[in-house]
DNA sequence: TGTTATGTTCAGTTCTTACAGAAACAACCG
DNA sequence: CGGTTGTTTCTGTAAGAACTGAACATAACA
């Protein structure tokens, strides 16, 4: 009996797979990421192509992307040949695994070619100033966020979920800061 | 004199373009916000064509769709009937209504696909425990981020401002935190 | 060492989405 | 009220991505 039989089960895999698509992940990958966090055990890729109905070599490739996100992972099951999958159950260790992911892939490029830009506005006589300011600015924004991310994926996990469930009452401690706005 | 014709110009507006595409934003609205973005005055639509080499009804549909994000707003020109359009500058007001509009699109729905699937599992007792527990703890999941985010939206600019660069020091007011975990 | 089971890569096809151009529509102006 | 200017909607096409099936590679087993 497989976990997509359920109806509620297959509703979240292909809801799931379409919320991929919406973030630039193909339908695909994230089916098989849904299946496997649903599934109570490790699956191999063939019951992942039966219950998913795709082929073969797709389900190869997407695991593999999946693994290199680091939250799919690859289990030996004893007495048997065939590679298992498992899908990381921790969400938050899944969530900051795919945010990490991404930074690396898409936001690390990004920073290093408004660096680059800008650094070479900067010594640009002939360059509008308008945009040498814009993009400076730009690069000065992201690589903000991109330090306060690295600071903030530095601190321990128990950490990290009180602050979120502090919410907006850290504001309390910014100095001046006052109560939170109501609105 | 057009932003496009600096070279590094365009080059911010052509990976502005591919950055989107990797995030599920078209094409040519990612560029129709960079050019935006760097320009110094309002465009009329036509100049956009021009620059970007965009059809007319393009760019239209782009504007719609970058004005529904809150981040181009129509302006008009004193002696020119044609409408004319500009980016937000503020790049943290630009974020964060970015991030507003992708969360109202995308993950509130899925919260509330989660929502009713969680009930109804709850109701249903042939339904496997693990699939019901994965599921019900994903929905709690997005709805704390969720949360956490609606009360971290309502802090004034300044205070989020000063938070972030706090970075991970604001593990600090965290009782039993310690300091933060230096790896 | 051949044989079978398993996994990966690749070329071609299918499907989706972006996009252009035309036509319809609306606002403005003389 | 007709012409002009600008915007939106619609339909077909082109570009790109996902996906398949088959060929290829690898590892276990007999």
């Amino acid at each position: 009996m497989s976990v997509i039989d359920h109806p509620d089960a297959k509703a979240f895999v292909l809801h799931w797979g379409e919320m991929g698509t919406q973030w630039g992940v193909n339908r695909s990958v994230s089916q098989i990421h849904a299946l496997l966090y649903l599934s109570d055990r490790a699956l191999p890729a063939d019951d992942i192509v039966d219950q998913l109905g795709l082929a073969r070599s797709n389900v190869s490739t997407g695991l593999k992307e999946l693994q290199a996100y680091g939250i799919v992972r690859r289990v030996h099951i004893e007495g048997d040949r065939r590679d298992h999958f498992v899908a990381e159950t921790d969400l938050w260790e899944m969530l900051t695994r795919i945010v990490a992911e991404r930074k690396r892939r898409e936001v690390d490029p990004t920073i290093a070619l408004l660096a680059e830009l800008s650094a070479k506005l900067a010594r640009d006589d002939g360059a509008p100033p308008h945009v040498r300011e814009r993009i400076t600015r730009m690069h000065e924004f992201i690589s903000t966020l991109g330090t306060w991310y690295e600071q903030v994926r530095g601190l321990p996990k128990p950490t990290l979920v009180t602050l979120m469930k502090l919410g907006g009452k850290v504001a309390r401690f910014i100095p001046g800061a006052g109560k939170p706005a109501q609105k």
